[in-house]
DNA sequence: CGATTCCTTGAGGCATCTCAAGGCAAGTGG
DNA sequence: CCACTTGCCTTGAGATGCCTCAAGGAATCG
């Protein structure tokens, strides 16, 4: 199994299951889970605010369900944007380069979230995508989402406001990289993962952070030293636990705290 | 004249000039103008990479020309979402506010850029926008837009993809104020301020800033101080003269350099 | 003409970075 | 099965870039 997320596995490999082979009976055991009306994330996810009738015609899009390895590339900054992806397992970064090779981690994405929404800007994708476990995705055809979204104003609508929701998720993020410090950063993130993880039906006060201390840092906006010495900080005020990557919240108002005194 | 960006000027107060009014023989000298079709930011703005026809098709919505003087708010945080504000003349910045009342800029428009677009997200504004000077603006009501989105695709796909640059544009950001120190960050600005006035038909070279320093700093993720000491550093290095808020670029070379070190 | 706002500059402090060393866990090859 | 490598994390010590605090100047306004 690959360890490396710096190490370029190639995407050519990806394996691609069609909504076709799984109708013919492929090893999956339920063909019916690519649609979106009858997924279990349906309520994060792309359908999210839509109605029955509209959330059936979204089982029109001819999505591929495609798995992704740890390490592997989902797509690269410059390449052709054909796809926007929605997250059904696993976890992803995405990244933008820099000249001299280091990379700006720009988002962490979870199980029903979408990636690539940067690629419709100049018909390519501005930042590349890479699962930081082994992941599974819905690729959906932009061409096809747009035919659809012509004929319903309301999936129209709730696309807008998915992209409107990533600006507005940026806007945090450049707040806290702006005008927070490390401890304020790192509870900001904490308690953002916290919320998504109990989005999603897990604990939000334990759980494994699949991404490293240099990818936190590159996100935050601080050096992995910095990550790791402030995690060490935070145990010791005992506000939480934490052994490499798995991270138990003890203290969640204190927590809040630490990042509450400055914003919102 | 209110000087202060900080005062908050009621809103209430904003002159509306409507279609109708104009139509009705205003003191505006051509009425024709509102329109997109004969607009002279066509190629900027909304219309940006729509053929004749659609182009048209957008005249048909009913939207206000409104004037907005230097220090009052266009819309607010918080404020009920309805329309999308495009600038015809002047500067704006958008802001986020903290809890213990600092802001944090989270951009500066000027014309042809669109405003409100994070407002999508939740059905009200995600930020503030206030003119840094006295200004103009088309206010486009999201609900035209949307209903004529849905008879043309290639509107549809504009709107989206000006969604998407807005997401790219914060991609660049979060790189800036991630991985940048203080000389790269104030030479990538005024090199994005100089790009975009040129393309406005004005100077790369020479230009005023119509914010504070202190706005820059916020924007840039640091102290009004420090972007003070660094336009300095740069007139020392030769780059560039400054007077105020006057901006003359002597080494636009040396200046990309400056921040084309580390960036893409 | 005083009040106010904005900008510049200096001096000192501190949060974070840089550099360096060591530990742990997992993988690898003999 | 054990030595060795590799990747990731932690911690320390010292350096430094930016912040904080402070003072003063210039422009604008009432």
């Amino acid at each position: 199994m690959p360890t490396a997320i710096h190490q370029a596995a190639p995407s050519a490999s990806v394996h691609i299951v069609t909504r076709e082979a799984l109708r013919a009976g492929d090893a999956m055991p339920s063909p019916l889970k690519t649609l979106c009306s009858t997924c279990h994330l349906k309520d994060l996810c792309l359908p999210c605010g839509l109605t029955g009738s509209d959330v059936e015609r979204l089982d029109d899009l001819h999505f591929a369900r495609r798995r992704v390895r740890e390490g592997q590339h989902l797509y690269r900054e410059g390449e052709k944007f054909q796809f926007i992806y929605a997250v059904r397992s696993g976890t992803f970064k995405s990244s933008v380069m820099l000249k001299d090779g280091r990379e700006q981690v720009t988002g962490f994405q979870m199980a029903g979230e979408l990636l690539g929404l940067d690629g419709l800007a100049a018909g390519k994708h501005a930042s590349s995508a890479i699962a930081l476990e082994d992941a599974e995705i819905c690729a959906i055809p932009y061409a096809h989402l747009s035919e659809l979204a012509a004929t319903s104003s309301d999936l129209q609508h709730v696309i807008s406001r998915l992209m409107s929701r990533e600006i507005v998720r940026e806007h945090s993020l450049m707040m806290l990289l702006g005008s927070m410090n490390a401890e304020e950063r790192l509870a900001a993130f904490l308690l953002n993962i916290s919320q998504r993880m109990k989005a999603r039906g897990y604990s939000a006060s334990e759980f494994h952070l699949r991404m490293s201390r240099a990818e936190i840092g590159s996100y935050l906006g601080m050096k992995l030293e910095t990550v790791s010495r402030t995690f060490s900080a935070f145990q010791h005020q005992r506000l939480l636990e934490v052994d490499k990557k798995h991270v138990r919240i003890t203290d969640l108002d204190g927590l809040q705290q630490a990042f509450d005194l400055r914003v919102q």
